[in-house]
DNA sequence: GTCTATAGCGGGATAGAC
DNA sequence: GTCTATCCCGCTATAGAC
């Protein structure tokens, strides 16, 4: 058979991404290892490295891993038969669920933290996902004052920025309690906001 | 004359906790080491850990000092003499202050995004810091609310959270662009959302 | 593609002189 | 209270065998 290798090659390197994206969420960029992800995958550390030479390569994988993903929920949602209200509903859900029960942030999020300690490379690779995201809300946004459930208060860029916000500061705190009630909490009353 | 020594120790313990509080709201918790300390004052790494013997004293002082900063500010306003969104919106500036310019995130903040690293005795000096921002601004909120200036919609405990992680996000989105609108921007929203 | 071994650095922390 | 010197550790990363 042409391509064992190559076979076991794609597995080894989804599941770094999958504990990786795990480590990221919870701790942190700076604060996860290869060691960390050596141990979880029962691999040596320099096994990692022909995956991802530098860890910066694993971070820039790790912001694709999240548009990719970002993506995959676009995709599976019924976005034209639902309203722009429970568009934005379904995508606070999407958060809760990466939210893993309050104990995780979002990758994004979590790159944002740390942001003044990481290399310009991985800030772009930031930036991608994020204007990923702005891009799909803004949209969401716009519909939704068109259909006329949202007010007009205020300019799509400013609601927008007080969405991201309000998850953000949700996820980061929600962590820290280990409480995913604080998103929903937080964006419920994000919701009536814009419903003015 | 009795106490130049003694002067001087006060003097170095307390730039070193200005400069602390500067690395730590830019770069974070894990990411400043006493080796920029010992480089910024000019002083060696040893004589800081004379002043804080492991960095978990140091970042406990740290929590301690954002709070004392917060009291002096509280004492500062006449609080008294203004009416509950007046002084809802003098917090608001505080942390406007405190970002310098859409630089830096508050001390609290800052070590909520790296919770899951932080020794127990770190976590628990940050939860104080915390505490004494909600009692403060639930008070407000609750006397906003008896003389009709905010909406009763939802407990006072969910409209601190909705603050809370408004300004969270806002500061550390804001870091990433440094930018100070970010926090203002958001800040506005949430204060007409609160006056229904 | 995976391994062992190791280089090289920077972090927190301590000993002991001054 | 400050210094120099040093220790030990964990991290990223590379060399080279299999």
């Amino acid at each position: 058979m042409g391509r064992p290798t190559l076979a076991n090659s794609r597995d080894t390197k989804a599941e770094l991404l999958k504990a990786a994206i795990q480590l990221l969420q919870t701790r942190g960029y700076n604060a996860f290892s290869y060691q960390d992800l050596s141990e979880i995958l029962d691999i040596s550390k320099a096994s990692i490295h022909y995956h991802f030479p530098a860890k910066e390569d694993l971070g820039v994988s790790l912001m694709e891993f999240g548009q990719s993903r970002f993506k995959t929920w676009r995709e599976s949602i019924k976005e034209k038969s639902m309203s722009a209200t429970a568009v934005l509903e379904a995508y606070f859900s999407y958060y809760a669920k990466i939210s893993a029960e309050g104990t995780q942030v979002c990758p994004g999020g979590a790159m944002l933290a740390e942001w003044n300690t990481l290399p310009e490379r991985l800030q772009k690779a930031a930036e991608a996902l994020s204007a990923d995201h702005r891009n799909w809300v803004t949209a969401v946004l716009e519909r939704g004052r068109k259909e006329g459930e949202f007010t007009k208060q205020g300019s799509l860029d400013e609601q927008y920025k007080f969405i991201r916000a309000a998850i953000q500061g949700s996820l980061q705190i929600g962590r820290s309690e280990h409480r995913a009630e604080y998103l929903r909490t937080v964006t419920k009353q994000v919701l009536a906001a814009l419903k003015g």
